[in-house]
RNA sequence: GCCUGGGUGGUGUAGCGGUAACAUAGGGGACUGUGGAUCCCCUGUCCCGGGUUCAAAUCCCGGCCCGGGCCCCA
C-alpha cells in the first residue's frame, strides 16, 4: 500500500466542512476590514527565502532543481512571496494597500500536534503606512478574527522591537545572539551571556506592563498605538521579550496564543518589517500577520466549538423497477436547487429508508408504481415518522417550505 | 537531526512464542411496499524488511508512519 509523505494529511468529507466554513470566516473579516484577496505560485525561486530568511532554511524547506537546473522551492511561507509581488507588480497601487492570501505552505520539519510538513497559512499585509492607527487596526484584525471564528480562549501579547535594541544597547548588549536567546527564552544562557547584574535588568524590563514606565522615545508612538488599540476594544498584554532573531524586523511585533494546544500554541503572529528593499523595491513602511489556520481550527475544537452542519440532501428511494422514475424526479429536485440523492444501490425500501436514518436524512421520496400511476409519489418525514402522497407538481413546493 | 511512547480488519481494542479474537462500521437477509430494536450470514486485519526459533502479531535489529517533548520556527 503506497501511503501518504510524512507530515501530510488526508481530510474527510467531515474534516473538508469545517475547513471550507472557517476558510469562509475568515476571508469574511478580512474582507469586512477592507483588505482584498491574492493568490501567489506554490513553488518559488529559492532565493526567495533565503534572501529573506539566510542559507540556513534551505534545508527546512522542500527545494529541488527544476529541468533547467533552477533553484526551486515550495513556499515555506506566504509573507516573501506576498512581498515579492508588491515588488514585482503593485508597487504603484494607490496607498494604503491591503491585501490578504491563504494557502499551503511546505516544510521539511519533525511532525508534531499542531506541526505539519503541509500546512495552511492565512495572512495579510499593510502596505504604505505605520501611522500608529495602522498598526492598531491590523492588530485588532487579527484579534477579530480569532474571535469572531468562534474561539473563547486566546491571548494577544504585543512588544516593541525599537524599545528592546534600545535597552539592549542601554546594557552594551546589543547583538544577534542575544536575541535569539530572548527570542528562545533560554534564560539560563541569556544569564550566562549577559552576567548577573545586567541580566537583572533584563528581567525587571520585560516585567514591564504599562509603556509609560519607559522613557525612550519608541515608547510614547507605542504608547499610541496601544491607546488606539484600546478604542478598538481589543485586550491585549505588553510583552516586550518577543524577540525576532532577523534585522528586518522592527518596530511592533504580536503574538496570539491559544493556551489550550501546548507545545505548538502559537497561533498568530505579526508586525512591522522592513522586507521590500531587501527584495529590490522602494522603501515603503508595511506591516502584516499570519495566522496558522491548521492550529486555529485545532484549537476551536479543543474548546469544543460546534461546527455547523450542512443541510442533509432529500433521498429517493424507489420500488423495484421505478429507476427511470426515481431519476425524473431527482433531476426535477436537482433543477431546482434542491440537494437530493438517490437510491444507486438498487435497495428495498426497507434498506434504503434504514441508509437514510443512519445519513441523518429528513426527507425521503418513495417512487412506488400504484402512485406513480396517480402522478403521485410518497414523501415521508424521517423526524416525524409520518408519510403522505403528493402530487408530483406539488413536490418542489413542498420541499421548499419544509427544508 | 535528538529523546520518548506506540503501530493487530475501515475505526476502537484483546492476544504478548503454539490454529488471530471481540466490538463497531460496511454489504446482504429475516421483512418480495416502509427506518431507528432484534437476530442471522458475508467481506475484511497482525506497518515493511531482515534475524532468532521446530514455531513470531508476540523476542531482536533496521526502516517507515503516528503521538508527546526538544532543535528549529523564516
Amino acid at each position: 500500500m503506497v501511503s501518504k509523505p510524512r507530515g501530510t494529511r488526508d481530510f474527510t468529507p467531515e474534516e473538508m466542512e469545517k475547513r471550507r466554513w472557517l476558510e469562509k470566516e475568515i476571508r469574511n473579516i478580512f474582507e469586512l476590514y477592507g483588505y482584498r484577496e491574492i493568490s501567489t505560485p506554490t513553488i518559488e525561486h529559492l532565493e526567495l527565502f533565503t534572501l529573506k530568511s539566510g542559507e540556513g532554511i534551505i534545508e527546512e524547506t522542500y527545494s529541488f532543481e527544476d529541468k533547467s537546473g533552477r533553484k526551486i522551492s515550495l513556499r515555506p511561507e506566504l509573507t516573501a512571496p506576498a512581498m515579492r509581488f508588491y515588488v514585482e507588480s503593485m508597487q504603484m497601487e494607490t496607498k494604503p494597500l491591503k491585501i490578504y492570501y491563504f494557502g499551503n505552505c511546505f516544510r521539511y520539519d519533525r511532525p508534531q500536534k499542531g506541526r505539519y510538513r503541509e500546512f495552511w497559512q492565512f495572512g495579510c499585509e499593510l502596505i504604505g503606512s505605520d501611522k500608529p492607527e495602522a498598526i492598531a487596526e491590523l492588530i485588532s484584525l487579527s484579534y477579530d478574527i480569532l474571535k469572531e471564528v468562534g474561539l473563547r480562549n486566546i491571548i494577544l501579547r504585543i512588544g516593541n522591537l525599537d524599545i528592546l535594541r534600545r535597552f539592549l544597547d542601554s546594557i552594551g548588549a546589543r547583538d544577534a545572539r542575544i536575541m535569539r536567546l530572548i527570542d528562545k527564552k533560554d534564560y539560563d544562557e541569556l544569564k550566562k551571556e549577559l552576567g548577573e547584574e545586567e541580566f537583572k535588568k533584563f528581567m525587571d524590563f520585560i516585567k514591564i506592563k504599562k509603556i509609560d514606565e519607559i522613557e525612550y522615545e519608541e515608547a510614547e508612538r507605542m504608547g499610541e498605538i496601544l491607546s488606539l488599540i484600546d478604542e478598538f476594544s481589543i485586550p491585549y498584554n505588553v510583552d516586550l521579550s518577543i524577540a525576532r532573531g532577523l534585522d528586518y524586523y522592527i518596530g511592533t511585533v504580536f503574538e496570539i496564543d491559544a493556551p489550550k494546544l501546548g507545545a505548538e500554541k502559537q497561533i498568530c503572529g505579526g508586525g512591522e518589517y522592513n522586507l521590500v528593499p531587501l527584495l529590490g523595491g522602494k522603501k515603503i513602511p508595511t506591516s502584516g500577520f499570519a495566522i496558522g489556520f491548521d492550529r486555529t481550527l485545532l484549537a476551536l475544537e479543543a474548546e469544543g466549538f460546534e461546527f455547523n452542519k450542512k443541510e442533509k440532501p432529500v433521498y429517493v428511494a424507489y420500488m423495484g423497477e421505478m429507476i427511470r422514475e426515481a431519476i425524473k424526479i431527482t433531476k426535477l429536485l436537482r433543477k431546482n436547487k434542491i440537494k437530493s440523492e438517490m437510491d444507486l444501490m438498487g435497495r428495498s425500501i426497507s434498506k434504503s429508508l434504514e441508509y437514510a436514518n443512519k445519513k441523518g436524512m429528513k426527507k425521503v421520496i418513495i417512487v412506488a408504481p400504484e402512485e406513480w400511476e396517480k402522478k403521485k409519489i410518497i414523501l415521508k418525514d424521517m423526524e416525524k415518522g409520518e408519510q403522505r402522497e403528493i402530487d408530483i407538481d406539488e413536490i418542489l413546493t413542498l420541499l421548499v417550505n419544509h427544508s
